[in-house]
RNA sequence: GGAGGGGUACCCAAGUGGCCAACGGGAGCAGACUGUAAAUCUGCCGUCUUCGGACUUCGAAGGUUCGAAUCCUUCCCCCUCCA
């Protein structure tokens, strides 16, 4: 196939990057390659760690897929050796090494998921055993000697620990290594990270140098920050999105989960996420950004959903937001609402039936909810605690968010 | 091995004999305002309640006391410093 202009591949490969190391040599590599027909060869890790993607780590993924669309060679590399050290980047104390069956399960979670952005008929899967695992004892000295102590502890986490005295395991030292040695393994012409993983990025050019080979370009992305975040003078403020502090939108999440997520995020994080996952053109973002901002949030929303569930999920669910939350539409009950029997024989207490259905945790909450004006039953708003149903079908809402059936036979 | 500090609700954290269902902050939930944004403001935020209260909770188990998160005993678990 024919290679796009470089400048236009350039265009798209540097929107949203923090860094470029090094960018005249990028530009080099690209035009040799459209010269020569032939495709860079452009290598993503991943440790399978974790095995649940977020869109924090689809950032990345999104970048490799566009030089992907760009007709490159496109390597995602599973560190299953590397995982056995544990990536100490960003950590502050060594982790434990995580075991040879929970390896294997992430890993293969992880190619399901990674395909959600990936091609997969383009995509070159290798797993960095193949060549780490064979190194011998002679082979890792030889590797240990191309790089020296002081070096490897400028990296800030390790010089941090270094200067609070926690201790550095040896074999931490090492991941920056592998993880270089892998790029000599690949030969790769541009391997791409988060901006955390600059310092092994770069081990990795060095690394290549010292073997005799061209040096990768390195590309970092930035790192997504989560739903919390929050706008301050124009700036998004807020912590990483990361499973543990409960901020994601995993790329697993369901087709109305994901919707409302995306929906609940500040103005600021939705540019960004422009900016790192959309595949909208420049000139699509000015007039979105021209727009008003809701406009362009639902079709944010609906850009990734279909990414994630296909273009009919997408359709429905801002339907189904359009519906659901226009003013008329608020006391409409959608269609897939839980529905709940309760066979009483009698009229039943809204607080019990709230309770018994889960709708709220207990029946003090559902009295809170309902003392504050946040139940309605068919249509109205309804703020006696002591309200009951009758026998018949009820339409609940409880809160902004949720629906009900509730059914009194 | 030695010395010391600590475990309180979803999280952080105050409380060191009664006024403690337990200050404060965060998260969460609801309301107002909106674009179901964000920010902001208000309320709720252990369970049950006939709305008077009742019951359960402060690492675990015992004990002292009219009364304990708070004092004593034993046990479990974390952390820091020294070696």
């Amino acid at each position: 196939m024919a290679f796009l202009p470089v400048d236009e591949q350039l265009e798209v490969i540097l929107r949203g990057a923090v860094d470029v190391e090094v960018q005249g040599e990028l530009r080099r590599k690209l035009e040799k390659s459209r010269a020569e027909n032939k495709p860079l060869s452009v290598k993503l890790g991943a440790d399978p760690t974790s095995p649940d993607l977020h869109l924090g780590h689809t950032v990345v993924l999104h970048k490799l897929r566009q030089f992907q669309d760009f007709g490159h060679r496109v390597v995602f590399l599973i560190g299953d050796f590397t995982a056995r050290i544990g990536d100490p980047t960003g950590k502050n104390a060594t982790r434990p090494p995580l075991t040879t069956d929970e390896i294997v399960a992430n890993a293969s979670t992880y190619k399901r998921q990674v395909f959600k952005i990936l091609d997969e008929s383009k995509t070159e899967i290798r797993f960095n055993s193949e060549w780490l695992g064979k190194l011998n004892f002679d082979d890792v000295i030889r590797l240990a000697a191309k790089y020296s102590v002081a070096r490897m502890i400028e990296r800030d986490d390790f010089a941090k620990r270094l200067a609070e005295q926690r201790p550095i395991s040896l074999h931490e030292l090492f991941y920056p290594l592998a993880q270089g040695y892998d790029s000599v393994a690949l030969q790769s012409d541009v391997e791409l990270g988060g901006t955390d993983q600059k310092f092994n990025l770069l081990v990795g050019r060095d690394l290549m140098r010292s073997y005799g080979q061209e040096p990768q370009c390195i590309l970092t992305m930035p790192i997504l920050e989560g739903i919390d975040a929050r706008e301050e003078d124009g700036q998004v403020v807020g912590a990483k999105m990361s499973k543990s502090l409960g901020n994601t939108i995993g790329v697993d999440d369901e087709p109305g989960t994901m919707f409302g997520k995306v929906m609940s995020v500040c103005d600021g994080l939705m540019w960004r996420m422009y900016t790192l996952l959309s595949n909208k053109t420049a000139t699509e973002l000015d007039a979105l950004k021209q727009g008003h901002p809701k406009v362009a949030k639902v079709e944010l929303a609906r850009e990734l959903v279909a990414r994630y569930h296909g273009g009919a999920a997408a359709a429905g669910e801002v339907q189904s937001f359009e519906r659901l939350h226009s003013r008329e539409g608020k006391a409409d009950v959608p269609d897939d609402a839980p529905v709940f029997t309760l066979a009483t024989g009698k009229p039943v207490a809204v607080v019990d039936a709230l309770a018994e259905t889960h709708l709220c945790e207990s029946k003090t909450k559902a009295r809170a909810l309902v003392a504050q004006g946040g139940l309605f039953v068919n249509g109205e708003r309804v703020q006696d605690v002591k309200f009951e149903l009758a026998p018949g079908t009820h339409a609940v809402r409880v809160g902004k968010k949720a629906w009900a059936r509730i059914t009194v036979a």
